[in-house]
DNA sequence: TATGAATGAGGATTCATTCAT
DNA sequence: CATGAATGAATCCTCATTCAT
């Protein structure tokens, strides 16, 4: 069941944001749960009748924003080159383009990072379903076309891979962990991740390759 | 600022296992916000009143969880061999510790489980504050005594040894995902490690240790 | 105060009938508190805004539609034949142009029929009031020129009278209820009609006249 | 399912009867929409919550108060002296009682007037199986030990009988529509009811038993 | 005149915390 | 110290009415 929200749709686009970036904010702050109505509409401005109008309720207004959320993470895959086959480039690509959308959409980033620790089953089930179809389509579409060849044949490829994974997803963690909004993230950090992709490297890929 | 709950720890021992576990059970399974009081008092059989006699709110009753579980995770460190001196055996060694405890006190890890997902900007701040803590003493413990020489001496060890540590983290808790409750944790869980631990050595160590 | 609603009256016929069946129905389907403005509109396929420029209110609406029910029943007396003298003949009469007038007006007897069911404050000092006055003036003018001198001479006529228009009045109900809405009623209610006529003209007839 | 509102019945009686008798009033005046948890409560002089405490929800504290009103109408029938066979006699009896009982419960009454007109969905279901069992219980048993043979043999009983409950019905329906409230019925009107009884005894008994 | 989005007071209900007994 | 009823702020949501376009 698709739900297109056309009345918040036909509003002008500063309402509207002003809208999201409430929403996005109270939710990622406080959770499903203890996320406040009263003060999504204070934030945005708007008549407590209008977001009801909008969305029809919190649930929806929740799953509308994930929906929302997810449409600006995938344009990180519209932004990948996928002629490189490298996977270490490719990994650089994409923590660059994740950095400019960062900037660009801080808050549904943070939202973004609140979304797993939701415990409310009003919307577990759902964002549970979704997050399985994103981590499908969307994680494995970040290794599509990566030449497997250049690594050891020696050991286990999918064990390889998934250390290389959580190295770049828990590298990924500890730095974003650091700074308390993406609204600063710089790209300073990505000088660190040469250093293990160097490391990364010179373990996985056979010894002609490097 | 320390608080000893006196008036709690002056009960007989079997009601405060009573009200610990019906609270643990309670948290775990609802997170902090949903989780009710009223079932809490309920299934550790006391009065509404006496609950907030021992603890003064629902949030230190929360923390004063927090600390508890700590200490039964500390358990773990008192039961190492420090004089195994090899990161991996330390490693396969601090795991099997952990699982007996798991099975002793299944109700605290479901919650300690559970403390992560909590978004509650209640308790969050605290919790943060807390497990920052815990990572320095705790997992920096678990390395104490590691005989450093057997890593190669061409990359930065302090680099290598966060992809051990990431790598053994994610694929522990890919492991926990699996199971619902830590009260059917079984060994088999660790055959795998072993595949895992011996990509890493053959990568970090030097040569002629392997 | 009488209020004529001039811009109302001025709409074409067609979308008037739109608009008056649609409030019937929903008046009548959920009585006046839980009637929604909203459904009527949909129904009726008019704006919002158009309802309460023509009706200025959710009570006026009401009311109005009181009014115009209150006009089809009196399209009863209209037909009624002045010079049947005989009390039973003219109920009879009535009885069969109220049936007539069902079928062409279904909706607003299902209105009607909901009326007395009506407890919301707001309009029910208003229906009380046009209540009293409808009996007074309508009732009343159902015996208008009955030939009294047929009636017992040894008891009171004014309680007679009461006698037999209860009696009419509690079994119609009775009847009513039976029929989930009026545009089913049919001619063999009638029946029984008569053998209760035969019973109270037999009482309070004078002996010679029956 | 019977539910017993014990925390309700521990209150002190006074409290209990401030609580009755401010929800009767306001049900009575609104229907069960309209009327307002918050007027009750502020009536009764009790906080919101303490409301729910006793009875859980709106429906729930308007059933109770069908099971009030009920337990308030079988005292007349406790009160009946059953060796009275006389129809007439019965019914004066039974008038009285009424009016003894109206006076001492008159919000009691108030309400159950109410009570047909209720139209909400979510309590008539309710009300309408427990008005079926009323009636067939209640109102049979206002006819029960009638010596029925006193009634003329050459028209049928049924219909009689009809005829005289329908007679009192709308005569005591008429009369209490004439006292705003049932504060102030008198005894005087007891004096018309003869009146009444005398027409229709002669109507509808044997001429020898006159 | 027609439109339908905006409004906000008011609805029922929950629940951590208090406090008199 | 134990009890559990009392409290009331805060929750999400509805809907008749208004008003700018």
């Amino acid at each position: 069941m698709i739900i297109i929200y056309q009345i918040f749709y036909s509003l002008d686009r500063e309402k509207q944001e002003r809208i999201i970036n409430a929403a996005l904010k109270e939710f990622a702050q406080n959770g499903y749960e203890k996320a406040s109505t009263n003060v999504i509409i204070k934030e945005a401005e708007i008549a407590k009748g209008s977001l009801f109008k909008y969305f029809n309720s919190k649930k929806e207004l929740y799953l509308f924003l994930f929906d929302y959320v997810n449409g600006v993470i995938n344009k990180i895959y519209d932004e990948i080159d996928w002629n490189e086959t490298d996977l270490f480039e490719r990994m650089k690509q994409i923590g660059l383009i994740k950095l400019r959308i960062y900037k660009q959409y801080p808050k549904a980033f943070d939202f973004l990072k609140s979304v797993p620790n939701e415990n409310s089953p009003e919307v577990k089930s759902k964002i549970d379903a979704i997050k399985k179809e994103l981590i499908e389509n969307g994680l494995g579409m970040g290794y599509k076309n990566i030449n497997l060849s250049k690594f050891r044949d020696d050991m286990d490829t999918k064990k390889i891979m998934n250390i290389i994974t959580w190295t770049i997803m828990s590298f990924s963690e500890q730095q974003i962990k650091k700074v308390s909004s993406f609204e600063n993230v710089d790209i300073e950090l990505f000088y660190e991740w040469d250093e293990y992709f160097d490391i990364l490297k010179r373990c996985f890929y056979k010894k002609e390759e490097q």
